[in-house]
DNA sequence: ATTGATATTGACATTCATTATCATTTAGAA
DNA sequence: TTCTAAATGATAATGAATGTCAATATCAAT
């Protein structure tokens, strides 16, 4: 989605920040990467090509493409926020299995208009939510039921 | 209810742990608390009766709480896990005011239904769950209408 | 009640993800 | 080119959570 690019400029702009070299490695980098990562590893990522740059103005920018819409923080895991790529059209939300870390990624309509409907019963006016499963992925659940 | 005593001492029986005067004076004062606090919290309420008594212990007893099902972890902050008194009859999720930080409790069967569902969907067996949706509370959506 | 093996405790240190500092550099408008 | 506010990154700091370990407490067996 060549497109990112521009809500990345639009947002910069917009707010009067800097289009910097540092910003646009890490917004490429990111875009490039694989779908849940953390910012200690998108750092890492980075480094092999722009060696120099900082874990601070990785986080820094993380929280940028937060701010537009371009990430999504999440906690997949108990001691690490991990990020991932965040577009109105491919929301989703997630399984982890407790024995392995796989993370399945699911949506469902039904779900969400149900969120919907019961944070207006209480009066709350919904903008954002968390979900996530935990149990066992298909091939932990083989491996168990095997032994 | 007097039997969560009950279960506890079961599950330290249970595992061969030892009924130590600290593990029952944070179990007291876990159940008498309200709802939603961290270990943090509930040490610095202790402390008032019970000085002397260590952080460590109060994680780790929070941790044997939860390992028998008396308690639960949440993320309902950023940086901080907070607990609740759970039991298999009053799950629910949570509502967070992103304004203010209020936090609804609710729970909806069908959505319940419909994650077991999706997860089944997917090979998934799920155990446990955890769902946030944020936003703004009654109160916080009324003062921004105003505004 | 005594014993003794084993679990527990708490002060303290440590870890580790994330954030703050701040002197230096840079973007970008004029 | 100049100027000013924003950005950077090395480094230190923060803070929740966990590890360490010598001293202590529990409890089953005697
Ligand atoms: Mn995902
Ligand atoms: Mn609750
Ligand atoms: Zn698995
Ligand atoms: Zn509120």
């Amino acid at each position: 989605m060549e497109n990112a690019a521009r809500i990345f400029e639009g947002h910069l702009k917009l707010r009067g920040l800097k289009s910097t070299r540092q910003r646009q490695a890490i917004f490429n980098a990111f875009i490039e990467s694989s779908v849940h990562l953390s910012a200690e590893e998108l750092y890492r990522k980075l480094r092999k090509k722009n060696p120099g740059i900082g874990l601070s103005t990785v986080y820094r920018t993380l929280k940028l493409l937060c701010d537009c819409g371009l990430a999504r923080a999440l906690q997949l895991d108990d001691n690490m926020v991990t990020f991932e790529k965040e577009s109105k059209r491919d929301h989703h939300d997630h399984m982890v299995c407790r024995e392995c870390g796989r993370i399945e990624e699911f949506y469902s309509k039904a779900i969400e208009d149900l969120q919907e409907r019961v944070a207006k019963k209480h009066g709350f006016i919904p903008e954002d939510h968390r979900m996530k499963i935990i149990g066992l992925c298909k091939e932990c659940a083989r491996r168990k039921a095997e032994k």
